[in-house]
This record gives C-alpha cells, structure tokens and sequence, in this order.
DNA sequence: CGACACGATGTCAACGCTAACAGTATGGAA
DNA sequence: TTCCATACTGTTAGCGTTGACATCGTGTCG
C-alpha cells in the first residue's frame, strides 16, 4: 500500500527524464532540436543572438523534455552557482514574524534575478559563512538583522554581502535598514499635529537599550529630537513587554505626568496590555489617549481600536537586500570594485483609530 | 575610503586562496600532501581506509590551504548535491515565530547531516519543486505546515519528502506532525484532574474550521472525546484573534454556562483579551477560572499569570523530517523503495500559574 | 616457494555544462 | 571580383570531484 504512489509515477514518463530513467541533458535538447549543446545553452542564456527559427525548436524540445539545467555542471562550468545565502538573525527576541517576511521577500527577489536562496543558520558559527564562499555553493550572503557590532561582518572575508540592519562601521559594505530615526520623528510630528503636549514614549526593556540595540536607540533619538523641535514635553519609560511591565510603565507614567495624553510604544509585547490598561483606568482610545505605536501593519490591525502606526516594509527590506548583492556579485565579475550603498528606508505613517486630537 | 576593508583582504593571504588568486583545489592538497587527488578525496569521505600518516598529511594540507570540496563538482561528480530543500507554509496567518523555530531546526539537523537547506517560496508554484527536482539542485523536500489536501503533494513526482502536518492521505509519504489530539485530551485531563466540570473550548476563528485545518479539527475532537471520557460538560467556542472576538465568544459563554471554570485556548490572538476581560469580569486566574493554552513555551510564559500549557515541539518536528528525509533520499540511492513513516509527536503539559483546582 | 588475499594508494574517465575559438553563409563596399 | 563585416552556429577544452579499476607491496597459507 505504501508503495503505491512512487511506482504509479515509475511507470509513467515523468517529464525531465530519459527512457533509461536519467535526467534529460542539453545533450538530448540539443539532439531533439538539431542543433549543438552551446546553442541550446545560449539559447537559454541568451548569451548570444539566436535565430527565431532555432530558438522556437530548441524551446520546443526542452518544454517536451522537462529540461533542467543540471545546477551542479553549471555551476561548476559557469563558475557561479547562482545561490545566495541569507543568514538568519543571531537572536530571536526580535519580532519574528517581520524575519519571516524578509526572509520571504528575499527568496522571492532572488528567483527574479536567477538565484536560489540557502539558508545558514548561526549555528555553525563564522564557519558556516567561510564554508559557503570557500566551496562555491553561494555567491554571496545577506545577513538579517545585523546588529551595531555585528560579529558576523568580520568573518565575510571577501565574500559579496548585503547586510539588513546598519552597523556601527558600514565602510566598505552594503546595507539596507529601516530609518528608525525618521519612524522616531514621524511618531512625534503625527501627535504634535493633533494637538498632543505630553507624550510617553514606551520602550523596549532596558536590556534592549543597554545592549546599544541600533533600532532602539535610533527610533527614540529620532522621537525625541522632533518632540523637542516641536515642542512637546515627553518621558521615556523603557518597558518589558509584560502585562506587569507595562502596568509598572504606565502607573508611574500616570503619576509622574497625569496630563499624559500621548502614548509612543515600540514594544510590541507592551501593546496589548497596555490597550486594557488604558481601558481599565478609564480613558477611551482615542478620546482620552491616543496611542500610535512602531509595528508592522499585520499587528496594528489587530488591535481594538486598530492603531495607527508607523511601519518599515520588510518586503522591501529583503528586495533591496538582493539587488544590493546581486550588483555586488556582477561588479566583482566584470573585475570592478562593488559600489557600497547605504539604503534607509523612509516608513510610512497609517492612520487608523487609535489616534485623534485632543 | 569605501574600499578600506576589501583591500585589506586581498592584500593578505586569505584562507582558501591560491596565489593566483583562485581557491584551493583538490590537486593543490594532494600535491601539498604528497598524494593522489583521489587519496584526499576518500581521505575526506572516509569511503575507503586511509593510513594514519596519510591522514594526518592530509588534514594538514586541507587546514594550511582552507580547503573546501567545490559544491558544484562534488555535485556533478558524486551526482549529490547535498542539499535539502524546505518549502515555506502556503499561508502566513499561523503561528510565525513556531515555523521560524522549525525552519531554524530543520536548518541545524541538515547540516549535521552533511546537508544545506534551500528555502522554496510557493511564489513559484509548483513549477519550483519541479524545477529543483529536475535540476538536481535538492536531493529532497521538506514541506511544512502541510494541510489536509495540501496541493504542494501532487506535484512532488519522484523527489524525496518529508511533510510537517498530517495530509488527508500519508499513502506513499513520512509526515510528521504534533499529536493534536493527545493535545486536546491533555487538556480535558489537566482540567478534570483539578475537578472542573463546565469548560469552554476558545478555538480558531470559524473560516480554520469551515476549510477543515487538520490541527484545529483533531484538537478539538481529542479535547472532545476525552471531556466525554472524564464526564466534562463543555461548549465550543470558535472565535476570531481579536479583543471584540474574543469578548463576544467569552460574553456567550459566560452567559450560556455561567457555571464554567475551565478555559481552554487554542486561538494565540485570544489569549491576552481573554485574560484582560476574565480580569474585568472580576474573575482572578487560576482561584476564580483556569486557562488552559494550546501554545508555544515562549506565548505561555509571556503573560500574567503564566499560563499553564500544551505545547509541541517545533525543533523536534524540524529534526525528525530531516531523519525522514535524509533516510528516504539514502535508502532510494541504493535502490531500495523507502520506508513511509508517520510520526506523531506527543505534546507535553507544562503546569504554570493559570490553572488550580476549582 | 608460488599463489593469493588484503590493505593502501594511484590512474583516469566520466559527470553536464559553459564559453572561447572557429567556422559558414550572406550581403554590401571597395 | 575580392574583401570584410554581420549574423548565426558548431567544436571542444576545460571546470573540480568522484569512484571503478588497476597497481603494488606484504604477509599467509598450502
């Protein structure tokens, strides 16, 4: 019984295979479309010019064959295995979910530049990346979620790299990275319009900012600079992202500045509680409070009343990403020195229910 | 001053790199050892005995050089590409950070396999699997969050698999999957044993039931059939992740059955409401109502008080598939039909602060 | 003392593809 | 007419490993 499906598919002729059951090769295109093996490959390359006439047999042959390029030959011939690696975040602690879609924005980013994307986790350690770029198997790495002294940018060698995240010395590296300083202003500028004077910014905890985490540190300078411009008068109260936490944040937010009417969280563990807080203390969102929080869409609208947010798109992220060490890879093939790009991304300010004038 | 660290790499002589600049081969380590390309081959792989001393000039080489195998000609040459392939879900609304566990665990067990794991978008469609297959690029599949008639099985063919999630017909398949019906039965226990009698059921929202989600549907008949067995009365209660859900499912139940003590949520997004409005309604956890959740460790301890929980093993889920995977790919290499494997994980109870005795 | 097994190593032909090099027409310019 | 550019297409030598086959001592047994 359990032998059923695979000999259903034996008995069959499974595309890409050959009566002797191998893979189809270029050799058998090439035969079936009566030309040689280079035509075929430049065919599909279209490294060089080929005839309407040649082109439409040779694509015949390989829809009728199934035909793939055997990765290995071609990687092992053309000197390029058109794999990228992507490097997973050392901690977990961050919001995963945003990692998820990263992840998938970039897989999805490199299949439309040709490339196939492998997975390395910290776990092998810096010898995990020199691996990879010592056997070929990838052409270059994009690294999640790098931190202000990330330890895995020493180990890149010169591996072509993409790094998600800014660090502390981004000379001679590409980077791409949400630019919290502008998310901090955005926050500040959106409450200052509606006529809020007295804000509380609710943090992450107070490891995040000790550890020097940029996205924290850069969210907050941004916030407080435009709260100063603008002049709003605003406390920070870093905040576990607990019920407890945020209850402790919120009462001493409350008795320090009771005229407190503006609320800023960046913690997303900090929100739900701190929703049913305000509710319980009896302020109405956004009558009493508004509450603008720095999350990603997917979260805002979770929340009764839907928060108004400000929000990085990781899709974007990931897609950059890509083209930053795609053009790394083809620089360094055509023998020139990579540019080195920093790219910020501007957030962007969703208005939704949580947020009103006072 | 861009190009500081680039330069300074290739102004030293870097691991891996021969004079000229390319990257050591295995010519250059058997001529650096004294040996026959061959001789370090199998040196490596241990396919045949090699002496002592033979070894030991070996491995020095393979160290002074930084050498590593080219994936490229290993995969033509063995016809192996050591490389897994690992499917994303088909949707993004379940529990995120448990598929970053398992991909993150699936990613660790390759690679103590000797294998790397290829992350595959279903952006592609079906062609993607098709295309690895066909280009020998993967030697195997892992597919997660597998759903009862999941369209991803058809278009495996011949390729090597394993699935996370029970599929509607395992025929000719190794699945792995969490017992969710030990899972629901677990929690009838707990409650029973603690002497509830009147318990709700807080499940997903009704669109998970209607489209018959294999861990929602089993959950729930487990939890079923075992409130039965110990004599339970209970409702159901499907309900959406939102405070508004979960305050009308919670306000239907209290009035239907004010007598309930016992709590059971699988629905992640209800969670924080329900504790929230338990609280407002007056009732303290666990001496008033116990919660019982459906969820991961790190959900669990996250919210006042801790709640006592079912809980399956994603790094377990992610090590198993490879087993499964890798023993499959092994047997069909020596021409053996492989082995089809159901494995259900049994969930473990960890007992927190959210439930008491009544 | 020859035969033979056995352990240790070497030789070399694939593996399937790419790309440099080398044609072969065809048409226009000299 | 000859020469050359243009537009295609074919030939072929690798790419770096693996593994079947061959070789060579050494020790053992009849």
């Amino acid at each position: 019984m359990a032998t059923e499906r695979s000999e259903g598919a034996q008995s069959t002729q499974r595309p890409g295979r050959r009566p002797d059951g191998g893979l189809a090769t270029i050799a058998d295109v090439a035969k079936a479309a009566g030309v040689s093996p280079s035509t075929v490959s430049y065919t599909l390359s279209r490294k060089r010019p080929v005839s309407a006439e040649t082109r439409r047999r040779v694509e015949q042959a390989v829809a009728a064959l199934g035909y793939h390029p055997n990765a290995g030959a071609r990687a092992l011939a053309g000197r390029r295995s058109h794999i990228l690696a992507l490097a997973v975040p050392l901690r977990t602690d961050v919001y995963v979910p945003v990692m998820m879609d990263i992840a998938t924005s970039v897989a999805v980013a490199a299949r439309k530049q040709g490339y196939d994307v492998l997975l390395i986790t910290n776990d092998e350690g810096p010898d995990g990346i020199r691996r990879l770029a010592a056997s070929g198997l990838a052409e270059g790495v994009i690294l999640m979620d790098v931190e202000l002294d990330d330890r895995r940018i020493p180990t890149l060698g010169d591996l072509q790299a993409a790094l998600i995240g800014m660090p502390r010395d981004p000379r001679g590296l590409s980077c791409v990275d949400n630019d919290f300083q502008a998310a901090g202003a955005l926050c500040a500028d959106h409450l200052a319009d509606l006529g809020h004077r007295e804000i509380a910014f609710i943090g992450y905890a107070p490891g995040t900012y000790q550890r020097h985490a940029g996205y924290a540190e850069r969210t907050l300078a941004g916030f407080a600079a435009r709260a100063k411009e603008r002049g709003l008068r605003f406390l920070h109260r870093p905040c576990e992202g607990t019920y407890e936490g945020t209850a402790g944040a919120l009462g001493r937010i409350l008795s320090d500045r009771p005229d407190t009417t503006g609320f800023v969280v960046q913690n997303e563990g900090a929100i739900g509680p701190l929703l049913s807080l305000l509710r319980t203390s009896g302020r109405t969102v956004p009558e009493d409070a508004s509450v603008i929080a720095l999350c990603p869409e997917r979260v805002a609208e979770q929340y009764t009343p839907a928060l108004t947010a400000v929000t990085g798109s990781a899709t974007e992220l990931g897609r950059i990403a890509v083209e930053q060490v795609v053009s790394r890879i083809s620089a360094s093939a055509r023998g020139e020195q990579p540019a080195n790009e920093l790219v910020l991304l501007t957030p962007a300010l969703t208005i939704r229910e949580s947020t009103g004038p006072i």
